[in-house]
DNA sequence: TTCATATGTAAGAGAAACCTTTCAGGTGAA
DNA sequence: TTCACCTGAAAGGTTTCTCTTACATATGAA
């Protein structure tokens, strides 16, 4: 296993993906059972385009893996599952983090314009 | 200590308040050491204005907190420090906060229009 | 063919987040 | 008084997020 801790920016990516009511409620539905869009839509009790765009962006975050699959009678259903994540959130972790973010640093190195 | 588990509602307050570059750089620095908002907006190379905001945040989500202090010049300081945070993010504990969000439960109720 | 299932995507509105600039108040020191 | 430092907050613009409605495609069954 040994989660390697995520990138200061993954990390913003994930919290991000995570900071809202219907993908926490999308995380909780599949961890309990994998599921397929239209079947996960009607269980949450959302439209499809709408979940369509929130279970992007947990994919995108790396928080779910989604398999196109085949069914018996032959219709493509796209199985979503949560990805087996463990992150810690905690100051010192944070701090860590912190320090990987590629995001413009504004004053800090020794006044460093690099250009402009 | 005991860190009781935050509700649905106050983690995803928690995460929206970190995912962001920026405050996650307030984090790390104020939990290197405490720190007052003019000072603070120096270190990390941002306008007062902009670290005021980002500082509401946080202490809205309960991350940081601050306490006017008077130097020994008598100037009126506002000193922040970050709280003693703990979560842990993973499928199972995620889906034991969503089990206590408040947000709207789409489908449930028998289009309860409740008013517009 | 028509209906029901499944998939994805595009267009548009409304709300929220993010950032800058500007203003206003306070204290102590020169 | 004027300057330097501290604090707070409002006004405005730009971008992003969130959601609905509508469209487009493919399959199997009646």
């Amino acid at each position: 296993m040994t989660a390697s801790p995520p990138t200061g920016d993954e990390l913003v990516g994930m919290l991000a993906a995570l900071s809202n009511p219907l993908r926490l409620r999308v995380i909780a539905s599949l961890a309990a059972r994998r599921n397929y869009v239209s079947g996960l839509a009607r269980e949450i009790g959302i439209s499809r385009p709408l979940l369509h765009m929130h279970l992007q962006r947990l994919e995108a975050a790396g928080l779910i893996v989604g398999t196109l699959e085949l069914s018996d009678d032959g219709k493509a259903m796209k199985y979503y599952e949560v990805t087996d994540f463990d992150v810690r959130l905690s100051p010192s972790a944070l701090a860590e983090a912190a320090a990987t973010l590629t995001a413009p640093d504004p004053g800090k190195g020794p006044h460093t314009k690099e250009q402009s």
